[in-house]
DNA sequence: GCGGAATATCTGACTGCTCAGATATCGTTG
DNA sequence: CAACGATATCTGAGCAGTCAGATATTCCGC
């Protein structure tokens, strides 16, 4: 490890950084198709299906457009643009905000509440068949643990990183 | 599990689904960060870092825009452009190809070696640092074999997705 | 209650991708 | 070897994001 380094073979170093970097890059491949599953099968962005989540799981009573950008990697005028386009469609509806008149209120829709559900649905039949159903029985519970641990790697990296 | 599904959360079904759901949202979220620092620490984008470690990989005597295609999330026109600017930048250069005059070899310049192997230091450096170093020593192993499994998973899944 | 900093949203300019179609070359088949 | 389909690259048009700055409103200290 005292060595210089001078190609990228060598910089990558021990096994566990370069499983790391694979393994994040499968990962990222594999958000991207199942994105482009949602898109191709319920005709809306993966974006547009994570909005609709969280829309639903916040309730009937509406987020402000913040709040949107905060739970996502979008900036707020990509959220403006977005949220745009959702109108169009019909899935959310913006309303004044009585208690604060700079922002305004994005709901979901009837039409959007049943379009997530829909997309969930293809979502979830997707995760289910293609990774779950793969693992056997057994290991799944190794697994479940092995993906939260995971997850919480994730998480409380990143706001370390940079 | 033979209900009606009526809303996202009953659509989600299972942990393991859920786990799996959260689990590749924060993989996803985890390379987005990690390719943002590659952007801000070496100025390259995330998808030319990725492009000159395959150029790397590939050896001195070049490689095809249509094999690069290949190997990116990225159509053959986004290739392309995408060349475009890392040649304007000096990392790579465009050569004839005398076997095939209709495609061009790119070949990764001395400038270009050496921006792949400084991006892929400070990338590296992350991962160990933020996501290697905070897992007790003992577990690594274990580690090393989850995520090695994960990827596999997640490779095996990819083409049958859609 | 007034003035200024903070906050929420929107917009213009720009970037970088995709898609579809144009162009040039290759390879095969009769 | 002529013709035709396949293949590699490039390009115009369009779309969806970022960033920075404009506007409207709120909050806070005096």
């Amino acid at each position: 490890m005292g060595e210089e380094i001078t190609t990228a073979e060598e910089a990558a170093g021990n096994d566990l950084v370069l499983a790391f970097g694979r393994f994040l890059g499968a990962a990222n491949r594999l958000e991207y198709v199942l994105g482009r599953a949602i898109e191709e099968r319920c005709g809306i962005s993966h974006l547009m299906y994570e909005v609709l989540l969280i829309l639903a799981r916040e309730g009937g009573q509406g987020m402000s457009m913040r709040a949107i950008s905060r739970e996502q990697v979008l900036t707020t005028g990509g959220v403006t643009r977005l949220i745009d386009r959702m109108e169009a469609l019909g899935l959310v509806e913006r309303a004044a905000n009585p208690a604060d008149r700079r922002g305004r209120l994005v709901r979901l829709t009837e039409a959007g509440a049943a379009r997530a559900v829909e997309a969930t649905r293809v979502h979830v039949e997707n995760i289910r068949r293609h990774l779950v159903e793969p693992i056997p029985v057994g290991h799944r519970e190794w697994f479940a643990e092995d993906l939260q641990r995971l997850s919480r790697s994730a998480r409380d990296a990143i706001p370390r990183l940079r």
